[in-house]
DNA sequence: CGCAAAAATTTACATTGGAAATATGAAGGG
DNA sequence: CCCTTCATATTTCCAATGTAAATTTTTGCG
């Protein structure tokens, strides 16, 4: 089978069609990203993508699916660097949010139940490895709930909301951002200051 | 003008509509809500919304907008009978997430930049009202950054990204619930224990 | 070579939001 | 009381979208 032939098969729609999705994304935006434009983009019909994606849906679900790939590759960017404890979470934290707010369509079609399909077998792998990054750095953080019943879930949770929700606030215009649209403060700037216990760590 | 007649003209057609609005986004949920939907519940046509609102949008920013309302109404319920402090802001965040779990659609709506227009003049209002609610309740908290420059915004802030992101993360399923739909942790048990400082208070 | 299956196209259709032209009725002035 | 005016609502029409069904083209295998 040829890859990329200009013919009647095209010989590699599948991820053809997810790439254009995420170009479309940044060009155009979540609300104009339809089935048929995404097709056009590649060249096909907008009924091609029936044969390897289940409807509109699957195919965002595809995409969402490489955006959570990209988001937890962004938030390994740099963690190793940095000893862990509350370095490595601000490296991480700061990943997170640069993610959003250099992709927020993307952004926001990955957390969108209604867009994509999180029971997708694919979707939940590539986003539970995002969540392992974060899960990763919260073991060993020490607050004033770190021993209540729940600990450690409860604490990557909260560290999850509070970046998620900055986040969230911030690509839907709810906290205002400078002119060249860098948030008011850093990811790290309205996490609180965790202790580190080495006997919580992993 | 007599209100309700069943003739041509309606009568009270702006208000019902964005009541027959919030219906249908509890019944039917967020994505099922089109124009002509809630125009046909209100027994008119599905132009007649466009006499007083700008398009659909605008429909959709007027039902934001009450949501914002009954938010802000939900966050201040109970908040009278608590001290200020810890307590004080125990109920508001249990109002804060006991209303978006209770109106999930409504909620992404009123968030959401590309369903409604958050520069519109009334929306606006009813969201400041809604984050006043909060803001009130930052003023006086203690915690590691609430010296550092930017305070109490950065307060405020953080405690605002810590609700939302938790109630973003479990309406959206990111975080799992119990069968009867509640959180596995109410909203003050991931959000830190503030300490209070009286010369912070408002 | 021939045939079955995969992949893509064409065609058709129901829904949607919006624009334009038209109809209706309420309100106020003579 | 009538008649004009204007807000309000309707009808009709259109472009765009996702999906389904039938059809055509290509691939690959026996």
């Amino acid at each position: 089978m040829s890859v990329n032939r200009k013919n009647y098969h095209h010989g590699d729609l599948k991820p053809a069609l997810i790439a254009a999705g995420l170009d479309l994304l940044e060009e155009t935006g979540l609300e104009s990203l339809s089935l048929r434009a995404i097709a056009a983009r590649v060249g096909v019909s907008h009924t091609a993508p029936k044969n390897h994606f289940d409807g509109l849906r699957g195919l965002l679900t595809a995409i969402a699916a490489e955006g959570f790939r990209r988001h937890a590759a962004e938030m390994r960017h740099g963690v190793e660097d940095h000893p862990p404890g509350k370095p490595r979470l601000q490296a991480a934290c700061d990943g997170y949010l640069r993610f959003a707010l250099a992709h927020p369509e993307l952004f926001r079609l990955m957390f969108s139940k209604t867009l994509c399909n999180h029971d997708d077998p694919a979707l939940r792998a590539a986003a539970s490895g995002s969540y392992e990054v974060l899960r990763g750095i919260a073991a060993g953080l020490d607050w004033d709930k770190a021993d209540a019943p729940g600990a450690p879930q409860r604490t990557e949770w909260m560290l999850w909301s509070i970046v998620h929700g900055y986040a969230m606030l911030l690509i839907e215009g709810q906290i205002p951002r400078a002119p060249d649209g860098s948030a008011p403060f850093p990811a790290s700037g309205v996490v609180p200051d965790f202790g580190y216990r080495a006997d919580l760590a992993e």
